[in-house]
DNA sequence: CGGCTGACGAAAA
DNA sequence: CTTTTCGCCAGCC
């Protein structure tokens, strides 16, 4: 299998998974890492949201740590912006934590091994 | 060209 | 709960 580390295809990787996750759910770097077949990649996929995917429409905001906690949350142009974003997706969140993270996590991989 | 930092993760203490 | 260590790669100084 693909065990050729490629910036160009992780990356697109990552943009195909965060534009997959359904509303209501958030998912985090390591699970999306691990879907690309990349585990210990999970700074990789930061830095591929640090661009905010440069108007790829992708629903960031929806990628947290794999503690659900908001680590972004002051990237996307005001602080808690994150959280209301992830608010109107019908997310709760409490100052950088998303509540019931555990049923709010979304595995990519489900969707991506299917 | 070397070192530090970083939207991270997981394990250990 | 906090703190530390290791790992991974890319960008910046």
């Amino acid at each position: 299998m693909k065990s050729d580390y490629d910036p160009a295809s992780f990356a697109a990787a990552v943009y195909d998974v965060v534009a997959m996750i359904p509303r209501g759910r958030a998912t985090s770097y390591g699970a999306i890492a691990r879907a690309v077949g990349h585990a210990n990649m999970s700074r990789m996929v930061g830095r591929v949201m640090g661009v905010c995917g440069e108007s790829l429409g992708l629903p960031a905001h929806r990628v947290v740590n794999s503690q659900g906690q908001l680590s972004a949350r002051e990237c996307f142009g005001a602080p808690g912006r994150m959280a209301e974003l992830l608010r109107d997706d019908g997310v709760e969140v409490v100052g950088n934590r998303i509540v019931g993270w555990r049923k709010v996590f979304w595995d990519p991989s489900e969707e991506i091994n299917i």
